[in-house]
DNA sequence: ATTTATAATGTTGTCTGACAAATCCAGCGA
DNA sequence: TCGCTGGATTTGTCAGACAACATTATAAAT
């Protein structure tokens, strides 16, 4: 191995991690802008001295921090809109878990609906309406709804036009679906539970049409308590586990 | 190079992802448990019947997202507490961006406070006040108190007693920081600006400590709306950059 | 026998070199 | 001008080796 050429990795750690951390300062400071291309994995393997196997390393890091895309051929690309990784633990399967997202997912989605009030585009109330009709359909034909019901408030965090909003609530419902499924296979309590459900959506839906954001977030807030509610009516053995879908990126 | 022994990795996309995405599953499903030892990366290569570089790649992945650890000369192991990346888009710099955090802000503060007003305990509570304290003094030496601040409101979000409020609030106020510091830093309504501040701050913290829920999330709305309207008198070209620290990691 | 030093083994981190697969580009021909 | 073809580039994967560190087994000493 050759001497550094340019700012020598502060000796300690990783040796990968190092390099890594530099590039993704050149990134947030804007020193290589979104769509640019970065040098190539040798070119920087000559640059700091390290062999390409790091180079690798401290890429595939930013790529898996949704820094850089890399295609095979090309090369490596800063990412048109930059991302840093929030992470959070994952939710065991107790009730207790779970209300613990439900009072984040009530944070949230009570001041999405206020600002969907506020900001929604004729479009956007069309896709309320229509998640809500499909969650009519589903009902009739026998179908829990939940992934209805889940577009339903996904289309309330749309109309917020706030992107952090929704790439939140799209992080929970993963951990919630389960939950709610829960809670419309209670045989004996499903009817009298979804015709609340659906009582309550329409009361959201109304006030965001309506343009009223109070009135909004109070229904946001009212089902959300009620969802809690009618969670905790669910016999707690049946929350054993969260499935995996297996469908979403493993990062 | 040998055929696939186990679960032939679907062709197609990349080869480590789909390991990566075998592994993940497994430790989503409990199959390894959180302490557990995964098997060395030979093993893996083994397994699957691709070459160390690829296994390399995928534990790399897993080691970002936060669901394994690896020690040299001892092993990959999967996390004590298994987390799940959440990608945020990194906000630019311009006001626009920065209103659509203090949105996002807004949701969390206002039913943290609430359930802080719930469920705080005497030590948080304590905590609270003393971080109140801190804002006085560092005031008072004609600083501008910013980290105080924020540790005001952190130690709201701990008595929350729910650690996805903390995760997500810890997110934003990285980016939160340059921006409150120009308000503050804008002289001529600087010393009214910050009586504004501690008179809001001790209207949250006296509804908290009264265990008074809805008076907490009021104050709380009301000095996120006030900060939105602080942040607007500022000079624009002030917000030109978010400094980066270059003490986070980089994933 | 227990404890301490030492050796042997195992595992991840890094280096090196090679080839495969995909992309890019320049030049050629119609 | 346009499309095609061939070479040059670049990332993905393979293979083997050594270094750094950890763990375990062995030997030594008290």
């Amino acid at each position: 191995m050759i001497t550094n050429h340019e700012t020598p990795p502060t000796r300690g750690i990783q040796l990968s991690e190092q390099v890594a951390r530099q590039l993704t300062h050149a990134i947030h400071t804007g020193e290589m802008r979104p769509g640019e291309r970065l040098p190539t994995e040798a070119a920087l393997g000559e640059r700091y001295g390290i062999s390409r196997s790091v180079v690798r390393e401290a890429i595939s890091m930013l790529r898996n921090a949704g820094l850089v895309t890399s295609r095979r051929g090309s090369g490596s690309f800063v990412a048109e809109v930059p991302t840093v990784a929030l992470r959070l633990a994952i939710p065991d399967p107790s009730l207790q878990s779970i209300i613990r997202l439900l009072e984040l997912r009530r944070a949230l989605e009570v001041e999405a609906a206020r600002l969907a009030a506020q900001r929604r585009t004729p479009s956007q109330l069309r896709r309320i309406r229509n998640a809500m009709a499909d969650i009519d359909e589903a009902v009739e034909v026998g179908a829990d709804g939940v992934d209805q019901d889940m577009a339903f408030h996904r289309a309330i965090a749309e109309a917020s036009n706030n992107t952090h909003f929704t790439a939140v609530i799209d992080f929970y419902n993963r951990f919630l679906h389960h939950a709610i499924t829960v809670t419309r296979t209670n045989e004996s309590l499903r009817e009298t539970f979804m015709a609340q459900v659906i009582e309550e959506h329409q009361a959201i839906a109304d006030a965001i049409a309506q343009g009223d954001e109070e009135a909004a977030a109070q229904a946001a807030g009212r089902h959300l308590e009620h969802a809690e509610w009618r969670l905790r009516q669910a016999p707690t053995d049946l929350l054993e586990r969260i499935e995996d879908t297996g469908t979403d990126t493993p990062i």
